[in-house]
DNA sequence: CAAATGCCCTACGCCTGCGTAGGGTCACGG
DNA sequence: CCGTGACCCTACGCAGGCGTAGGGCATTTG
């Protein structure tokens, strides 16, 4: 780990372990330096300051997250079978929930999250569509229950995962 | 607001109001102090340290939560009249967020909230049964759909309500 | 009224984080 | 082989939070 140069991306790659793993708090200069084996030095050489670095990282998370819903808007495939899984997609998401937690405390952040929560709905409702189901209330529940079940503490991952799927077959059943 | 005893309850409001407003990064001694025109003087008289008003401040949540879903299940009411007064109620619940937020940077908040959630969840799942509706996934799913509600950005707050409505009709619709 | 107790203020030493100044080291191209 | 630029280290001053010591005011109690 130790004597190796460092670039922008794996500050970057630290910020969101340390997010993850201990909230917005610890993304300090001096505290990711430690984790990284390096000195702030290396720090304010590829960021102005501790604000420049939360917006490269938040502009980095959006970026991810504008891409993955372009990849699977581009999906030709059934519309049942896309609903499946972009609700399931939700899982691999251990971020998603730490930047939900960091926005509380950042209104720049809470911006970005309201956006893409924004258009994710917008998909999900439009693909709801597609599949026969027409009321947009019901879209917002289960864009709603994903939100809650990365949110929720891992009582148990497959109940979670069986929750959302049954959650659509009852939708899809009414139709 | 100035020259006034303070009580231990005082400061806990206190740091709730920060909490909410500025997350858990504000639960602070000096910070609390200017909020309330005191010093923090007054604060470690009340509290041996910042580690137990945090405990205070859980348990204070805690409590208020038990006793919330105690009065809720003694409410002598059609079952599903229930069901739809329980799953309303998370809408004032302003700080229930924030402390899932707060749950993230501390262990023994998580687990408390992993407590209540459990409890929660578990009242949930019998109101159900006692609807007609037997799957307990179900439960788990309109549980996360109502915390994906409240930790989701304001994005209309009549929405979330019509969201949820929406997904209790048709859960019940289909027994 | 006097004394004791509850509650608060001030001032201090310590630690941690911020951002900067100035210098060091290593990898290149010339 | 030398310089140049990218990258990192060290050391500093400043700010703010922690917890404590010791004293001050006010309200209750005898």
């Amino acid at each position: 780990m130790k004597n190796k140069r460092l670039s922008k991306d794996d500050w970057i790659a630290a910020g969101f372990h340390a997010l993850i793993d201990h909230g917005p708090a610890a993304l300090k200069a001096e505290a990711l330096a430690r984790t990284l084996d390096t000195t702030k030095g290396s720090f304010y050489w590829h960021f102005k300051d501790v604000p420049a670095f939360h917006t490269h990282m938040l502009t980095h998370w959006e970026q991810q997250a504008l891409n993955g819903l372009v990849a699977e808007i581009e999906t030709k495939d059934t519309a049942v079978a896309t609903l499946q899984r972009f609700v399931q997609s939700s899982k691999g998401n251990t971020n998603s929930a730490a930047v939900r937690a960091w926005a509380r405390t950042d209104t720049s952040v809470a911006k970005a999250v309201a956006h893409i929560d924004k258009a994710r709905l917008k998909y999900l409702t439009t693909l709801l569509k597609r599949c026969g189901v027409g009321n947009p209330d019901l879209a917002c529940a289960l864009y709603a229950a994903m939100v809650g079940i990365e949110t929720l503490p891992d009582n148990d991952e497959t109940l979670g995962k069986n929750a959302l799927t049954s959650l659509v077959d009852l939708i899809l059943a009414l139709r």
